[in-house]
DNA sequence: CTCTGGCACTCAAACTCGCTGAGTGCCAAG
DNA sequence: CTTGGCACTCAGCGAGTTTGAGTGCCAGAG
């Protein structure tokens, strides 16, 4: 049980005083924006409370009981913990939502780079996460969707040694994907071009991820009823869809600006975060978190549970195709970001990118 | 015309003596081994030339007037300049032509990671890349070649909209690259795939180089003589292999290693650093003069000409398909590199990637 | 002419000291 | 509950000191 001598400034159920909240408010305005600890005279000064700092002071303590900020040293101001600025975030914080123009200018920038990659979404997601890293000015992140999407335009099958099969897969106008299959028996070309067509007349046009599931759907209906070309050529699609993509699972861009920021100036902290940038692992298990989520995430500082990110905050929002998250976009940068307009250019940035993925324009 | 008084430490054509050579290579080994400046009396020592400090402090002096050395400070050590560095690695450096037991580990491990890639030689850069990196513990880097190289598999055609068809080239085993080609008139699919068996029956199992110049020298040559329908294929095989491969233009690996040398632990020089491996342009300025020498080559800190590389060194090989050079791999590292361990591992891995890119084996 | 010991000198780094100013905690009075 | 007052703390700064590694130069020995 906390000690404050204070005990009524919260309300009965920990609810923070609105008198506490609004001086948390404008410390954490403060500090994001000069970086440096806040003392009981500025907020006085600041807060619109008309308070003293005597008084001020008192409450500073009771807000450090709560966990909510922390001083540095005995007589340096307060600043914000994780905790802090989850409350911020949570309650305090009026995102507006964007300036029209700003908005505009955003989709004008996105279309323009996009224009000459249109029909290739990891293209897109490289523009998207460079657009993200720039107007931010901290690191963009986009992750490769693990389902896959957009319209069946053609398959492929080349025969390689060993039972073995390349398949190539296009989508879209310009995405071309490809696969080793391992199957059981060696086909020869010929019969590898029957597969290749059955399955192009059938699919053609058709969203991928949909073929997928009436792949899955259709074997077992009606395996019984298919002549043997059928079924070895569904057999085949769906081993293609089994083997993930190779490539990468996420794209980042701008990790340099990271290191332009105070709190990052260690050498040594940086290198484990660009490692994590590396290894993408956790990273990637972090993201994997907010597919799931409708609308912004943001995970502060040691909140996401992985060392590294100690002194980062991760904002992300989902991007969705045909009404169904495949993946989510964001940015990383320090705890003392300027969330209120980092949150709003995340959110519309996703939905940019979800419109632009949008098949039907 | 240096002041010194010691003229006479150096030949008539403007070598220095071999006490002098002795000395700097000292000083450079020694200051590679523990990043501070060299003082006399620690030459005195270590050289083995059985001189007093004294006189080991004039012959300083003069290699000093040389520029070979210079001191941080009136009362350090001396400290190789980029061209101390240049006669070390030139003329006193020998290099042991690696372990035979280390040139087999080498070997093994990459034979192992390139193992489930093979045929895709973008993996296998990146591989050897990572190898690199890990190996000399600083930045691997390896350039994906310009030229085409590798077994002419299969060609394929789609048609897009407006007079746009994306090609789909298969290389080797599982290698396969993809363009849009813009074109003068809209072909039906079935002309796009007489184009395709046309260009198959004809180059299937040729060596891509081959194809491309025999391409241009047969369209010349025997233009009037052919049907439409193969002017067409050609022309479209030709314009296929203009459009360079849209892929990035090389691999770097392991660049956080370069964050744990001290002469690097500037971070704002750090920023920069990266900067310019993200815009790649620069790099890439300086490797391409290394593709055409054969063997080792080596920038020295200010020597490369690019600001960002001040105080690092870049260790090159360039690797070759067929006999001919079509890419460089290497490191980029501080100048206060083991060039002893580093040349011929950068060597050997050259000679290495280059046995497995080989075609015939 | 070459080498060496000696000597004066320089300078970065490390440490101390004291000061200042921003800020705190606590208390007693309004 | 709020406030002014007071004692206290502590990082940061600048100035001063010490230390040690190292230099340049000189004069004498070989």
């Amino acid at each position: 049980m906390p000690r404050s001598r204070h005990e009524n400034l919260r309300s009965t159920d920990g609810q923070l005083s609105d008198r506490a909240q609004q001086l948390l408010k404008t410390l954490v305005e403060r500090y994001i924006r000069d970086g440096e600890p806040v003392g009981s005279r500025t907020l006085s000064r600041d807060s619109g409370l008309d308070l003293s700092p005597a008084t001020i002071r008192n409450i500073m303590a009771d807000l450090e009981d709560l966990g909510m900020v922390r001083s540095p040293h005995t007589s340096a101001g307060r600043v914000p913990t994780a905790r802090g600025y989850r409350l911020f975030v949570d309650a305090l914080l009026a995102v507006k939502p964007l300036d029209s123009r700003e908005v505009a200018r955003l989709q004008h920038d996105l279309l323009r780079e996009m224009e000459p990659a249109r029909g290739d979404s990891q293209s897109l997601m490289t523009i998207t996460s460079s657009l993200l890293s720039g107007v931010t000015q901290m690191a963009g992140l986009v992750t490769i969707p693990k389902r896959e999407f957009g319209a069946w335009r053609h398959v492929e099958f080349l025969p390689l040694s060993d039972n073995r099969v390349l398949a190539i897969l296009v989508i879209n106008e310009r995405e071309v994907q490809n696969r080793i299959l391992e199957l059981d028996r060696a086909w020869t070309q010929a019969e590898l071009q029957q597969f290749a067509n059955y399955l192009n007349t059938h699919f053609t046009g058709r969203d991928v991820g949909q073929v997928r599931e009436s792949l899955l759907k259709e074997l077992r209906n009606t395996r019984e009823s298919m002549n043997e070309m059928m079924s070895a050529a569904i057999t085949m699609a769906e081993q293609m869809f089994e083997r993930a993509p190779p490539g990468k699972d996420y794209v980042l861009a701008g990790e340099t600006h990271l290191m332009e920021f105070a709190e990052l100036s260690n050498v040594d902290k940086l290198r484990q975060l660009f490692e994590a940038f590396n290894k993408k692992r956790d990273i990637l298990h972090l993201l994997d978190q907010c597919v799931a989520a409708d609308g912004v995430q943001i995970f502060i500082g040691e909140e996401s549970g992985y060392q590294v990110l100690d002194e980062c905050s991760v904002v992300t929002a989902p991007y969705r195709v045909n009404e169904e998250l495949v993946g989510v976009l964001g940015v990383i940068g320090p705890t003392r970001m300027a969330y209120e307009r980092v949150i709003p250019i995340v959110d519309v940035t996703a939905k940019l990118l979800s419109a632009a993925l949008n098949p039907r324009k």
